[in-house]
DNA sequence: TGTACATCAGTGAACGCGCGTTCACTGATGTAC
DNA sequence: TGTACATCAGTGAACGCGCGTTCACTGATGTAC
């Protein structure tokens, strides 16, 4: 009961959401362990009851970040509403896509930290995950007939690339700056169908 | 003429190419002054005649890294062959796209650090340029009349999206382990062709 | 042709910093009897 | 129901480290007269 328990409670929980703010404003490499035990009002050593090491810390951070991008492409799949079905499945594969650009632009510093290299596994599988989104969309559209077969094995490798590229380019600012980002991304998700389309 | 002169005479580009070797196997951040100045065999403070900041001296690396990159391309390029001036086009595209996804996957600390955010800009262009030796590619295309007019102006972005993607994708090792990297790469590439044609 | 001198390109020591990790320890919790 | 005790989740001090940067300085170079 009093101001500052001994026991903390839930610091495994703390330091991650204390670390995914801090990789937001400074990306993955911002992420330090004794900063975020300071920052939750813990010794450094605490942090090492729940985490072996800053590499399983930052490993958690990432997998966080990660679920957040796919969480935003999971909201803008269900806002799509339409009646037929095949303008559906498209629309809803293309808002997963525009999510994801999205979030990347507008939160480049975590889109950095989803991807970042992990030397260790995360401890349990993403939820939810952005790949099985993707996948789940395009065989939705394999269902209704609106895949190319020749390529559907290949279609989700093909999506991810371009909107990944596309995000990639657009975080990394290489771009002339003549262009408009939404614009550019409107013409990229067109040419996803094109290139998935029966 | 003695082992060690005082001067060295060529310490800026030691310590770029020394920084691109480091930069190779422990990625951009991996870039570190002291480090370097060391390695050269110089005293940490000679490195500031040369830079103003750590953070120019990765930026130099950093060009570098994307020369690198863009020579690869260039080399691939050059390497095609076709009487067919169409087909030589499309095949000279596709050769600049394989040999990034190469570069990525065979360098993937150096392909990270060509790309790495940087707050101060290289003193000059890069020399060779990726995003000149595509833009240049497609410009063929369209000269011979085998690029969807409607979306050439986008094409450049759509090729690079669909690259860089793969490459980072590939890189990050985020892929299903049961995908083989040569044969995603050809689809990808054939999926770019069939996005930008006529 | 020689020489004074400005300029350039280095040295070496020191600054304060925050880092990850380990140590021996202690306060709190919960469970078996 | 009370209590001994194992376990859990923290503390605080210390470790050695390499980092970027600055300081006052010196050795080498080249140019004007």
């Amino acid at each position: 009961m009093s101001n500052r328990p001994y026991h903390h409670g839930h610091l495994s929980e703390a330091l991650i959401s204390a670390g995914l703010e801090r990789a937001g404003t400074s990306g993955p490499s911002g992420i330090a362990l004794r900063d975020l035990a300071k920052s939750v009002g813990v010794s450094p050593t605490a942090a090492y009851r729940h985490f072996p090491s800053l590499e399983h810390l930052v490993a958690a951070v990432s997998q966080r970040a990660r679920e957040r991008l796919a969480g935003s492409m999971q909201v803008a799949m269900d806002a799509v509403d339409d009646p037929d079905p095949a303008a559906r499945a498209w629309k809803r594969l293309l808002a997963s896509g525009r999510a994801y650009v999205d979030f990347a632009t507008t939160e480049p510093e975590l889109f950095a930290t989803a991807f970042t290299p992990c030397n260790v596994d995360a401890p349990s599988d993403d939820d939810p995950d952005a790949w099985g989104l993707l996948v789940g969309a395009l065989n939705d559209l394999a269902d209704l007939g609106q895949l190319d077969p020749s390529i559907s094995d290949a279609a989700p490798v093909i999506a991810w690339s371009m909107v990944h590229g596309l995000s990639g380019i657009l975080t990394g600012a290489q771009l002339p700056p003549d262009v408009d980002a939404q614009t550019v991304t409107g013409t990229v998700l067109d040419a996803v169908k094109r290139a998935l389309s029966a």
